[in-house]
DNA sequence: GACTAAAGTATCATAGTATGCGACTTTGGC
DNA sequence: GCCAAAGTCGCATACTATGATACTTTAGTC
């Protein structure tokens, strides 16, 4: 399910981090479901022990966990931001999604090539057939979600 | 024009490498504009001139710029990617899509404000006033380009 | 053709960081 | 109380990002 790359030149932490991220944006792990044991990730990933612990702390740090000693680690409900670290973010964001598109632009990419790719992911994290997402209406035309490839 | 910042987790050459890129795509430096030398760069941001020269050779190695000691740096006129290497950038760039949407959607933005952050940036490098772009059906209502701020 | 200013380059030092190893502490069931 | 299983701590080590300083190349000018 989740996996590492000793290759990558992301940090093993932070790739760790950035995996249960998606995980819970996705609902695929919800609140109250309990991360595996470090040592039994740690295991599977085959790293080390700490640098699942290190990760689980940063996690908690942004309060997406919660973990205690002899009890393990479990997902905290979502809490949204507001004020001004829902700007910052928001900024931050902005920063990334410039980065994200300057590098399409670079390799070549139509607008339109860009667009679906990001529609697919959108579909991924808010998806549409059960129209349990927020109201209003979406900037762009959904679709997938169950197409053939 | 271009900063950095040193309290950022992000290394000096990364951001300035992310700035100049940015730039290219955006068509605010084009092909044969000669970049700042290493030296001025540095001390218009307060860093080793070394890192501004480290920064230029990674822009070098994926083909961006040609810099030539003596002589100074210059943009390169972009060429596209293709095949595999084309390949393996699309994949990347799904992963980082993911986690930039996983991030919105935990910072509790909805689906719309998401598209709209997004559409925004993708009219800073796609602009749609000119028509110039790569013809076809876009995906989603482009505006602005000429608004004012 | 030598001088010189200005461009990038190379070498080395250093502080910081990512990861791993091994020992420790806390919890909860028997 | 014991013990297995959870997370934590402290240290070692390899690597990396940045900077200081000295070097090489280019191009103009006399």
């Amino acid at each position: 399910m989740l996996t590492v790359s000793l290759d990558s030149d992301e940090p093993l932490v932070d790739q760790i981090v950035r995996g249960i991220r998606a995980q819970i944006a996705a609902d695929r792990l919800v609140a109250g479901a309990e991360l595996p044991a470090v040592r039994q990730l740690a295991a599977d990933l085959g790293i080390n022990l700490n640098t699942v612990a290190r990760a689980y702390r940063v996690l908690q740090h942004s309060g997406l966990v919660h973990t205690a000693r002899g009890r393990g680690t479990r997902v905290t409900a979502v809490r949204e931001l507001t004020g001004e670290a829902r700007r910052s973010l928001k900024q931050r964001l902005r920063d990334n999604a410039r980065t994200l598109l300057s590098n399409a632009k670079l390799a070549g990419l139509s607008r339109n090539e860009t667009e679906t790719l990001l529609v697919r992911e959108l579909d991924l994290l808010w998806p549409t057939d059960g129209s349990h997402t927020t109201p209003g209406h979406s900037r762009l035309p959904q679709r997938t979600g169950t197409k053939k490839k």
